[in-house]
DNA sequence: AAGTGGTCTAGACCACGCG
DNA sequence: GCGTGGTCTAGACCACTTC
């Protein structure tokens, strides 16, 4: 192990156990220097890492700081849910919290015995004009703070994005027939095509969340962008 | 523009316009540095960003070589046709080489007056049942070796990415009724659900190609995944 | 004004791996 | 063996931004 990878690694520890929260400051590059005894290029060098993966952004004179949690969407080109449908609103129309079972499991991934999830069903409308179904799972051994969340003026993939730093996320996209329940509440016909996106995250080996969207396919698309080349577009 | 950057930006430029093309060896850093007239570190921080951005690979002793074109669908998470269909083969249908129209310009994005596009029609099947229709168009001016292509070997997309350096891509995803056409290809009902996939991949400013695959929706799913985190893994 | 990050220098030692 | 990249040092100057 290098010097910069360990100073690098100690710190990404900190950020992501949550010892060290979106906003809160780093030790200076003088500190860092001091603390572990080594050039301050090294540290330089472990923070620029740390920058380029994401974590942490710095600022001049102010110094180094754990960088918000970034848009998931804007990474994977897949818009938000209030920019993709024009005058969004949302309603929670189911909210229980339970002990995880077999099924839960199976969606979001291996939890701790006992594990405790909030299961949601949520509807988000544009326009007053229901657009899309939201099946969602969250962990409250991940995220105890969702327990008591009302999800009121953010639905919760946006309450989530603007809390928890993730590591890791899965969008696993099908075609399927709309079954009668999800045709009736998005006004479609049944046996129309629609799109199902089913979205896991994680932080480290621990599951966050789990969501299942279910959008009318002929009125909607995904976008999924890549780029290589200048690091940090 | 810092030094290093600068350094950085004139590399890439060579490998970006195809001058420098994949495996070809790059000067070593004794003699960037004395080109340049820096000190070795800063040609290292250069050649390090090219690292991260995927576009040079550096191995002790041999050099700095321009790296091979990253696969599309491992970055992105789309599992190669090869993988996606167990007993997988493939069959060119339809191809014509023509002056790029407005249709045409209007898929794979602003080309020059009377640049040449390659259209093809392929079916890709799994163990001898069919099983995805790809609609293709390749840029003759960012690719012209595929005028004389036969894929024969490798479908067109295989081909493509063991050729092509990209530096953006695009996918669209929706769900549709399948048409008359499509459905009796597939072997599928009329107006069953089908997951149609769009891609456009860019080198630079310049499109390279646009694909439209469309797959049996139940049959078959799409993965994303994203990561932040460590760089490289 | 002062502290911070951003960059650069000119050296150095080491580990790896090709010839 | 020896050229290569990988890392590190101990300084330095500068630009920016907040104080």
């Amino acid at each position: 192990m290098t010097r910069h990878a360990d100073i690098r690694q100690q710190i990404e520890g900190l950020i992501l156990s949550g010892t060290l929260k979106p906003g809160d400051r780093l030790p200076s590059e003088q500190e860092l220097v001091a603390a572990h005894g080594v050039a301050r290029m090294t540290v330089s060098r472990a923070l620029a890492d740390l920058v380029a993966a994401g974590l942490v952004v710095r600022r001049r004179k102010a110094g180094s700081f754990v960088a918000a949690p970034p848009s998931e969407e804007k990474l994977l080109g897949v818009p938000d849910m209030r920019e993709m449908l024009p005058g969004h609103s949302h309603a929670v129309l189911k909210r229980a919290v339970r002990v995880a079972g077999a099924a839960d499991r199976a969606r979001i991934g291996a939890l701790p015995r006992g594990a405790r999830v909030l299961a949601l069903l949520v509807r988000h409308d544009s326009q007053g004009v229901p657009a899309a179904m939201e099946d969602r799972l969250v962990s409250l051994a991940a995220v105890p703070e969702a327990a008591g969340a009302e999800f009121r003026d953010s639905p919760p993939g946006t309450w989530l994005l603007d809390r928890v730093p993730w590591t890791e996320a899965e969008h696993r996209i099908r075609a399927a027939a709309a079954d009668g329940a999800v045709a009736a509440a998005l006004g479609m016909a049944a046996g129309a095509p629609c799109l199902v996106m089913e979205r896991r995250t994680w932080r480290g080996d621990q599951p966050v969340t789990a969501a299942r969207i279910t959008w009318p396919g002929d009125r909607h698309e995904v976008t999924v962008r890549a780029m290589r080349g200048p690091l940090r577009g």
